[in-house]
RNA sequence: UCUUCCUUAGCUCAGUUGGUUAGAGCAUCUGACUGUUAAUCAGAGGGUCCUAGGUUCAAGUCCUAGAGGGAGAGCCA
């Protein structure tokens, strides 16, 4: 454990008031004066620093000079209460140790306002930032939630493979896991490089989503949930899209289509609850800072019920609407950004549910509907970042799942194990993927996906 | 990958129709002053105008290509 307070505890313990104390952490400003000095110390634990009083007198004047913006330093006094405004309760101090100096010429920070943009550039460093300090640690208070709310639920925590040899999933391009050497792999009698001589025996890559092992353990455990990283080697630059990111896949027996819906409604805005709840200093920063109507938005969805509605009555919804779209609106295409941003941000102003959506637009696993046309997937839509959970009830009849995966071209030899879960018990069954980092653009009112992922892999960008 | 915009001091930006020695605020440094709090005041230092070509008597400014970044789109979570 480690010597002395958190910054969290001396703002709120106001017992330790007149008490010797230490404190550890990196100095955000200071300001200066020939009697009297003022640090400003943050170490993580919360947003707010603790403010130091350093008398000029008793501190010798080049250690004093060390203690610039960025540096590491502990420091011992009296904790007390403030003779000034702006805080409650402040360190007269004693002893101000030096633990690493940050050379104010070239530390990047400032104490005035950086671009996000630039950030970006020393994300390395970004953490010590007001803004990513909320954000790093609302991204710790959701995952903790996310086990939570599984747990009470009695769901279980599985671990999906990152490495898979499956590529039939249709998820998206997938990154290559491989050991052979690049400049002079071993080829085949017809010129291929030759996967059998690789690591596993075979081609494989990283996972692009835990689904159908979740798949798999549900037909044991009942509820199960991955949360892991996933991998997409798709060539997106857009705001909401990452090379790597984080995805939560409940996987659950017996549950249908509407199940399926009610369990990602209740997650939802169990979260976002939750991050009202504990989360409140930060997300009032960021409401403040960023986006004066975060706090609005977020008790909004927490009160409201969902939107639901079939795939068809929203493309009537949107025929309709006389809006002019560049995109025309037709039954049987997906639905377009504008599309999805109109139904949630215009018509209806709340989260929407879409489902039963065209069987061609859609993964050969969702449960085809009697109609022979339409899927019961389920997509729930966001205002400002579109889709945040994708999911289905899934085909459990053996003959159905075949038949949709020769019309599709997927590989009943490479899917064995797959369709034996339907060959073997098959029970009805459902689940969806939720990705991690569009949520906390939500809850956090970032606006783009790079500023909630600590480093964002995009690409041409894998720095740090 | 497509469309579009951007790239000038450490950071955020201004820079007119192409015209002498490229500016401001903040930051930094020096000094003053004050229980300060994005402290204040005065002064100083700080530039490969993204890179490579081109047009021109003359390019930060115009043209071409490239690199990097933003926004929107597609793919999806």
């Amino acid at each position: 454990m480690r010597n002395g307070y958190k910054v969290i505890t001396l703002l709120k313990d106001t017992s330790l008031i007149g008490k010797e104390v230490t404190v550890q952490g990196w100095v955000r400003t200071k300001r200066d004066s020939k009697n009297v000095i003022f640090i400003a110390i943050n170490d993580g634990s919360v947003l707010d620093n603790i403010q130091v009083v350093a008398d000029a007198e008793k501190f010798d004047a080049d250690l004093l000079k060390l203690v610039t913006t960025g540096a590491g330093v502990e420091i011992r006094g009296t904790l007390s209460e403030s003779q000034g405004k702006g805080q409650a309760q402040e360190i007269l101090a004693t002893h101000i140790h030096v633990f690493g100096t940050a050379d104010p010429a070239t530390y990047p920070l400032q104490k005035k306002g950086h671009t996000l943009e630039f950030l970006r550039e020393i994300a390395h460093l970004r953490f010590r930032t007001n803004t990513f300090g909320a954000v790093f640690r609302i991204r710790h208070h959701m995952a903790f939630a996310i086990h939570q709310y599984f747990n009470g639920k009695g769901f279980f925590y599985l671990h999906a493979p990152i490495i898979t040899a499956s590529d039939a999933e249709g998820a998206g391009e997938m990154f290559r896991v491989s050991v052979l050497d690049p400049k002079n792999p071993p080829l085949t009698e017809t010129g291929e490089i030759d996967y059998s001589q690789d690591f596993f025996g075979r081609a494989t890559n990283l996972t692009v989503s835990g689904q159908l092992e979740g798949e798999l353990a549900a037909m044991a455990l009942s509820e199960v949930y991955t949360f892991g990283p996933t991998f997409r080697a798709e060539n997106s630059n857009t705001a909401r899209h990452l090379a790597e990111f984080w995805m939560i896949e409940p996987e659950m027996a017996f549950y249908d289509i509407t199940d399926n819906m009610n369990l990602a409604e209740d997650f939802i805005k169990y979260l976002v609850r939750y991050a009202l709840d504990n989360c409140m200093t930060d997300i009032k920063f960021l409401n403040d800072m960023y986006d004066k109507e975060l706090i609005e938005r977020l008790n909004f969805v927490v009160n409201n019920n969902f939107i639901r509605l079939n795939y068809t009555e929203a493309i009537d919804i949107l025929v309709g609407s006389g809006q002019k779209f560049d995109y025309p609106v037709k039954w049987g295409t997906d639905l377009q950004s504008e599309h999805e941003r109109y139904l949630v941000e215009k018509h209806f102003k709340c989260p929407v549910i879409l489902t039963n959506y065209p069987k061609e637009i859609k993964a050969f696993y969702m449960k085809q509907n009697d109609d022979g046309k339409t899927v019961r997937a389920m997509d729930v839509l966001f205002p400002q970042i579109g889709e945040i959970i994708g999911g289905s009830q899934r085909e459990e009849d053996y003959d159905k799942l075949v038949n949709r995966m020769k019309e599709m071209n997927i590989s009943e030899h490479e899917m064995w194990w797959f369709l034996d879960t339907r060959r073997f018990g098959a029970v009805p069954h459902a689940g969806f993927g939720l990705g991690f980092e569009r949520l906390l653009l939500f809850v956090t009112g970032m606006k783009n996906i790079r500023d909630v992922i600590p480093f964002p892999r995009t690409p041409k960008n894998a720095e740090f």
